[in-house]
DNA sequence: TTTGAAAGAGACCAAGT
DNA sequence: ACTTGGTCTCTTTCAAA
């Protein structure tokens, strides 16, 4: 799907700004911008590029507070609840885990009391554990073929037969 | 920052597709593809853009696994570790939180030797707790004005003079 | 697959309402 | 503050190597 440094290089850019012209792209490569258009049509089509967001700056919206939460669900329980917080827009990430909390979500919030109000919503479920954030230290990091390349160093010398 | 609520539906169409052309925008909301350019310039001058970012799809980027690696950190070694961690291409995410474990980080991963290896090489600094994320139930959740509302409705009810 | 050129669409700028 | 019209740049498509 990613065939080649070029395509990582392309990647990386659009991670950083998804706005980029194809042509300042190219520029930076060494291609053409028609070449970068049909590498990240593929990647498109291909599913590798699942889409294009926008970063918001939380505490500019008037969300200045942040807090991860997790509970711990039945698994009797864990398709409706999941159903459940769907309907909370407060929550911008979920995850399912292993652990005794099964759920960890993170969620946006104007203040302590819409922290407290969630926390109430949410302890139907279950008792919920918060965390809140103090700061963030890295908000959306790349992903790069750096990553790729320690995990397969390792396999090299890791796990000798 | 944010004035009226075509600000926010701009904002919500953006974030769904950082890509949409000013005059499909315009078209939704019933303005002319200027004045959406007029409101995003001014979203981005005042902070509340902070940048148009492209999602990547872990599995087909060849990182099929992730895993939320919390630790304890002292605080005379805080700095340092931040520092430290952010040498780590495998950490998408980090935020420092209240309670005991003052790191939380998330990290994208290729399998559990590569996990296994992260955790090795934070353990210099703490014992680190691993929750591997066994599916992801909301991924980007979109910052929107109902969320405000919400927060906005507590404050008229919940706390009487 | 990549390149180069041509056509279409969108972003940008300025003046006007 | 939004609209309109003109200009310029970018994307997209297609033919060819």
């Amino acid at each position: 799907m990613i065939k080649d440094d070029l395509d990582w290089k392309i990647l990386e850019v659009l991670q950083q700004n998804s706005r980029t012209p194809y042509a300042v792209i190219g520029r930076e490569i060494g291609l053409s911008a028609s070449a970068v258009a049909e590498r990240i049509q593929r990647l498109e089509d291909s599913g590798v590029i699942e889409g294009y967001a926008t970063t918001i700056n939380l505490k500019k919206a008037g969300l200045p507070l942040s807090a991860y939460i997790s509970i711990q669900v039945q698994k009797t329980n864990h398709a409706t609840f999941v159903s459940y917080i769907k309907e909370f827009p407060e929550v911008i990430q979920c995850s399912r885990v292993t652990g005794k909390d099964c759920l960890i979500m993170k969620c946006a919030l104007k203040d302590s009391s819409h922290l407290a109000n969630v926390i109430d919503r949410l302890a139907v479920y279950g008792d919920p554990t918060t965390l809140v954030v103090l700061s963030e230290v890295i908000r959306n990091g790349m992903i790069c073929k750096e990553i790729i390349e320690l995990a397969a160093a390792l396999e090299a010398g890791d796990m000798p037969d």
